[in-house]
DNA sequence: ACCACCATGTAACAGGTTACATGATTAA
DNA sequence: TTAATCATGTAACCTGTTACATGGTGGT
């Protein structure tokens, strides 16, 4: 006991599922409307994960017969699920430093025209920025209700900053020796 | 023309080529003793990629035969390799912001018994402490060397600071509401 | 006697993507 | 009339992992 597995995925999932009964339809959306943050799987994927789920007992699901819309399935968290869900939610999470392509192009600078790369990280810095911006302005409500959803928010920011200062100081001394060259 | 896409590891493999002909396990060893930062597949999946660049005419191999050790293919860079590396390294970098499991724990962390969230922030903490003192303490020598290099490095390190300005804020508010719940 | 290094690979699996297919309802 | 919303799924593909298999050489 205590063995079953299962996925970053499968965990979301089931997390969402323990706020009610949904559709993948409706989970879609809510992990869309997070902002895609820290989880954003492609729909085709939440609609293979969920019968997955029931077939390993850890939801159910029943069919809702519409009239004027489609019918949907809607899926409900078991016990065995929340029990899984707990484990996972206590297993220590993996910490991995980022893999951004970004950093590889970078790596293989020299082999790249300077003024591409300064572009790039230009352009890197600018997607920080809006993620910046966005984060900062999002709904204050959302943030005080809960502190953990503070604490994502927070870390998203923290990162976004972290962007920024690498990213100008990068572009700073790519543009100096690039002029310097000339 | 210009249609052709690699992936990421593929760029990464032929990137290295560059420098000169290498075998599998030279190619393994170079990405691993970069610290695995911004790249790091298994053997396997370089053993795998490797005889495909050969297929896709972005690379030759040679078997060299030796004695007293295993025989040992070298892979060479060719002309179309280059060029489409040359492109892969012109495309704009995709953005996109961390997704990291730690998230998704502390997101649903309504669910989890407050005391292991704070364990396991505090995990990511000192392992983000780790990382930034092996990013401080490695090779000046190298960082000298190729600003594109030291410019990696730096983005650890910036990054490395974020997580651990994050996570001691985390910690301090998390355990705040621990005691003054009791 | 044992372990690390050299060197390549296979097999089984897991997790993920994009593009395609369908089709009614409702708001601009 | 055009587009978005609701709603589910399939097919083809790609990328990646872990575990297993082999076997000589050289150092402690």
């Amino acid at each position: 006991m205590g063995a079953a597995k299962i996925s970053a995925t499968d965990a979301a999932l089931l997390g969402l599922l323990t706020r009610g009964e949904s559709s993948g339809y409706d989970l879609q959306r809510e992990a869309e409307s997070s902002g895609g943050l820290f989880w954003a799987p492609a729909k085709s994927r939440i609609y293979a994960v969920l019968p997955q789920l029931v077939a390993r007992g850890y939801a159910t699901s029943r069919e809702v017969i519409q009239t004027g819309r489609p019918n949907k399935q809607l899926y409900k968290i078991s016990k065995a699920g929340r029990a899984v869900l707990q484990e996972w939610l206590e297993e220590p999470p993996v910490f991995e430093p980022e893999r951004a392509p970004l950093l590889l192009k970078l790596y293989f600078g020299d082999l790249l025209d300077p003024e591409i790369l300064i572009e790039h990280v230009r352009r890197a810095r600018s997607e920080a920025q809006a993620l910046k911006r966005s984060l900062e302005t999002t709904p204050a409500e959302a943030r005080a209700e809960s502190m953990h959803v503070d604490l994502t928010v927070r870390h998203g920011l923290e990162w976004a900053r972290a962007m920024i200062r690498w990213t100008s100081s990068a572009e700073q001394e790519l543009t100096a020796r690039l002029t310097a060259q000339v």
